[in-house]
DNA sequence: TATGAATGAGATTTCATTCAT
DNA sequence: AATGAATGAAATCTCATTCAT
């Protein structure tokens, strides 16, 4: 019974997914340089050609896993009321979520940051961050303003590098990192 | 002639800082994979194999050059006072201090923020970390406990997150991170 | 339509076969360091490459290739009657058995010799020979033994050292060495 | 105060006897192909520098190496009388004699063994290895026919089959092969 | 004469990519 | 669509030989 074209294009993005979710993980524990298509094919539970159909070659990989990737990036925005943050309630949510989201999807923001340290590849990943970064800035500096601080976009910033500290630090040491304490302390400051 | 057995001590030394100063710039660039030993030669102004002479392999190259490169890391102590940090004026040049190592340093920190985020890798780094972390919260918990603050660690832990930000900011946009509005932003929350 | 597994396991084992027989030829005439990997892969009809999807490195190419030359070793015993050599035309048929195998395994025997001589690689012989050792002295020291020699043992040691000799000289000068002639001896002095 | 030409001559003499000496120790146990010029320098105690002045090239110094162990082949003749083995005495005495050099100077016959064997560098030997056999098995012969042998040849190339057996068995195992119990064995059967 | 740093040719090894099956 | 053997280009590494000192 040959399945309808619709089924096959169903299958066909599952396959793609698993193979992008498998190269994560590698790309993320080994660098795209170090990581071998042998080692992703093996991660995915495929054959090294079968990827090629799926996959121009690495560089091709690479490019389509981040822009799968970049989705988990304006996930974030889903945290962020409609209105913007206008409450301490909704600054404390945000900050939550996001956090959450380093959490969970460790090996992407791994990759992620691996990257754009390096010069070589900074580039693919930099229009997607300019846009990323005027959204999460934005949001904050739009609750900084609503409070009438007196330096809204300074606050942000600092914010910023909370932020992008913090998910450096729980990269680095998932386990310890005291995420909670921290966040206290944030919301103590800017809360 | 021969040269003296001083003379040689004193040419190699040269010639492996010269090219550990080509491989901090390589690696930094194209990542531990990413650089070969052409690259790295050819930026010393060497031949490939004379790099032999003096490392033993690439993975050998990349040790001496964490523990060259550590030394820069330990110079931070060098902008803390004997007694610690006690005033504001204390707090902001060690704040100073240090942000304008990561900008005088870049392919360091590049490197080592690279190598710190690569599973792979990272456990090169954890030991030599680990002590690093705890020097530099100290110094920091120790002026907020002086300030009566309520929670110095938390505080310490916030700021490290900042300083990790920062350092990772300063990486992605050299050129046009605000550091010292955000440093001016510190001294206000934290000062 | 990919290959069913026993097809590529059969084809795998006929490859290796061609490679181990090729390496055999190169490294009896070259030795071990003096045999490069392309004259092996050239010789065997492949390329560079694909011998390392059959050998770890030419290091383990060697280790293999003595595992597999060393079944020829064992072949000897396929001359030796169950009971042991009894009569003088069974001591005759194992001294032409092992002869006609050192002249048709020409390579194998070469190389052995070769690898045994050098202090470097000997080790990786060492427990092998031991085994053959014992084997090829019992079996002899056996019929010195039912023929009343007086002196078993020396008779065998002797006999060994005549057949390591002939090997030997075989190797040298494989076209004109009197093989026959020196049998002819050696029954006289130990049928 | 220099020295005279003559002293000049010997000192040279000494010190390319010196790295001869070095060179068939890491040759002995390494190969021609395994053994480096670093080895051998380091062995002699010079530079790799200084051994190119007093030879040519690598295969320069194997060669000379070669004519320099050869004066070892000669020595052989020492052993036997002026006018050839007449009296079971004088056998045992050549042999003995024989085996004592096989003993003393393992490292030559070590090499000597290996460079024979292989294919590539053979030739290099064979001339001389022509002339010290045809010396060696008439000296035999002739004591064989003395004795009426009805086949001196046969028994000379038998008893040259013997030795060089011997030589091979006291390379592999030279702390443990009975050689003296062996030469009582050759006694009975050709003395 | 003597040194050993330096070179460069060539060896070993890896791996992205292709292709016969 | 799926496989993994096979290739070849490029990477790592070794070492005989040279040469400035």
């Amino acid at each position: 019974m040959p399945r309808s074209p619709k089924q096959i294009e169903q299958l066909k993005k599952e396959k793609k997914t698993q193979i992008l979710e498998a190269s994560l993980r590698v790309f993320s524990s080994n660098g795209f340089k170090g990581a071998t298509i042998s080692m992703i094919a093996e991660e995915a539970g495929i054959s090294k050609g079968l990827l090629y159909t799926y996959f121009k070659d690495k560089e091709n990989l690479l490019d389509e896993l981040i822009v799968y990737g970049l989705e988990r990036m304006t996930m974030f925005m889903d945290f962020v009321p409609e209105k913007g943050i206008q409450t301490k309630g909704d600054f404390e949510k945000v900050l939550r979520g996001l956090l959450g989201l380093y959490h969970e999807e460790e090996d992407f923001w791994r990759l992620f940051s691996m990257l754009i340290l390096q010069q070589n590849i900074a580039h693919k990943l930099q229009a997607h961050l300019q846009v990323f970064m005027e959204q999460y800035l934005g949001v904050f500096m739009g609750y900084f303003q609503q409070k009438n601080s007196s330096d809204p976009f300074g606050e942000a910033m600092l914010l910023g590098a909370i932020l992008d500290g913090m998910l450096f630090d729980i990269l680095v040491a998932p386990e310890v990192y005291p995420v909670d304490k921290v966040i206290d302390m944030i919301l103590i400051k800017f809360g």
